[in-house]
RNA sequence: GUGGCCGUAGCUCAGUUGGCAGAGCGCCAGGUUGUGGUCCUGGACGUCGCGGGUUCGAGUCCCGUCGGUCACCCCA
């Protein structure tokens, strides 16, 4: 630790995944992947720096990611550029550009693992830089496709093994439904908006809907009473929102209708979920998603409805973490070579070589350190089989095999020593 | 962006009205010329987050700053 420069440090809101955790994410990662593949979705890996209209365009420039969360720079070429804040705009982007809903009736499965950026205060499960598993489907306007998104998502968790969730659905309908309740809205609150809290004032003409999920009790206040959503949805809306829920009271996946659930993005359209987990604190939202079904269109390519959620990773940890959930992190079993003297170490140098091209997990310690802290070692490192080697056995051509959970020890054939440890 | 609390050894933390920098765990070595997870003995490891101020003297008091943490806000 003496050092003379003073250490640089991660930056703020950012952490290091360090060896003892990233089996989790693994683990976590393993169960997303092969759960998205079995629900016939592809992965699709994006930039994590768009051009920055792409943002704007897209998330849009009343929500608090874009106006004011976003680390955007300009490059060499001064062309303004943002880190990611969110994961659908950019696979959105890519979709239209590779041409992969021109086809008509194209349609798009893809899902994504990787991290966003938001420059926003840190703290319990809110960092600068965090990750997300997410899937879109593009060209289905059906909610069987919605409904799919959320049975993926609740199945993630289970697998995972997150306990005590909670689904809450909403439908602020298409366009026209969204215009016309956002007009009821403003009418009913605006006689009391001197009573509403500064950011809502401000809300009222930028984001009204937003004023819905504030928790600010002014805010509730001015809008108890307010008509709900329901009422200002389209046929076609109302129709799609019974679906949803009928096809989710089938699949015995509990959810309760909230109808103050606004989600941030100005992209969405129709339904909006929420799945919150407990051991959170805060920020308790573990996974969200929604209906955009004019994104597509607004970035530039052939009118498509879309529909996807996105899930935090380090909130879904947390949570485990938090609720004393256990992750099956399991490796293969650790072989770990003990060598008593020049010789025997050059001897187990080879064979480690042999081991690892056998498929057999090895290591051992090339200091020449006495027997006991090369056990000492073996056991910190977890392992499962230590391979002794000393003048005697390289006298009679043996190792001494020796399993470190019951303390048995026997003399093995050096020419049999890797057919044996691949068998274990 | 606003506010509360917190920064002392690798980790968890003590440190009294300002007066020699501490403990437990962990780590290294020995006890056992070749055997770990128990035990015993010895040892190493600190810009007290950073910068400034007050003072004969600051880990301790004051100011600033960086970071952590929690909440608001927002969201995964």
């Amino acid at each position: 630790m003496a050092s003379t420069a003073s250490a640089i440090q991660a930056p703020k809101g950012t952490r290091d995944i360090l060896p003892a955790e990233s089996a989790r994410w693994q683990a976590i990662e393993r169960i997303a992947r092969e759960l998205a593949t079995l629900y016939h979705f592809d992965e699709i890996r994006t930039p994590i720096f768009e051009h920055s209209e792409l943002f704007h365009r897209g998330v849009g420039e009343t929500t608090d990611i874009v106006s004011k969360e976003t680390y955007t720079f300009s490059d060499r070429e001064d062309r303004s550029l943002t880190l990611r804040p969110e994961g659908t705009a950019g696979v959105v982007r890519a979709v239209i550009e590779a041409g992969l809903l021109n086809d008509q009736g194209a349609r798009v499965k893809v899902f994504y693992i990787g991290p966003n950026f938001r420059c926003e205060k840190p703290q319990k499960g809110r960092y600068r830089q965090h990750h997300q598993f997410g899937v879109e489907t593009l060209g289905i306007a059906e909610a069987d496709a919605d409904v799919e998104c959320i049975l993926l998502q609740m199945e993630f968790y289970r697998r995972c093994g997150v306990k005590d969730l909670a689904l809450r659905i909403n439908s602020l309908g298409d366009a026209e439904s969204k215009q016309r309740y956002r007009d009821a809205l403003v009418k009913f609150i605006s006689p009391a908006a001197s009573t509403l809290s500064e950011e809502s004032q401000r809300r009222l003409a930028s984001n009204p809907l937003r004023i819905l999920d504030s928790k600010d009790e002014r805010d509730i206040k001015a809008i108890r009473g307010a008509p709900p959503a329901a009422e200002y949805l389209s046929e076609a809306s109302a129709k799609h929102f019974t679906r949803a829920r009928d096809l989710l009271g089938k699949a015995n996946v509990p959810f309760t209708v909230d109808g103050t659930l606004v989600r941030g993005f100005d992209y969405y359209t129709g339904i909006v979920w929420e799945v919150t987990a407990a051991g959170l604190g805060a920020q308790n939202a573990i996974g969200g998603g929604g209906r955009y079904d004019n994104l597509v269109e607004m970035l530039g390519g052939r009118a498509t409805p879309g529909v996807g959620f996105g899930s935090g990773l380090e909130r879904l940890l947390i949570a485990l973490e938090e609720q004393g959930v256990a992750i099956d992190t399991r490796q293969r079993p650790l072989v770990w070579l003990v060598s008593l003297g020049d010789a025997a170490r050059d001897a187990n140098w080879q064979l480690m070589q042999q081991l690892r091209a056998a498929g057999v997990r090895c290591d051992m310690d090339p200091t020449g350190r006495s027997a006991k802290s090369q056990f000492k070692l073996a056991d910190r490192e977890k392992a499962a089989w230590s391979v002794t080697t000393g003048d005697s056995e390289l006298a009679g051509g043996t190792v001494s095999l020796k399993n470190l959970a019951s303390g048995e020890q026997t003399s093995v054939p050096r020419d049999q020593i890797v057919a044996k440890l691949q068998s274990v």
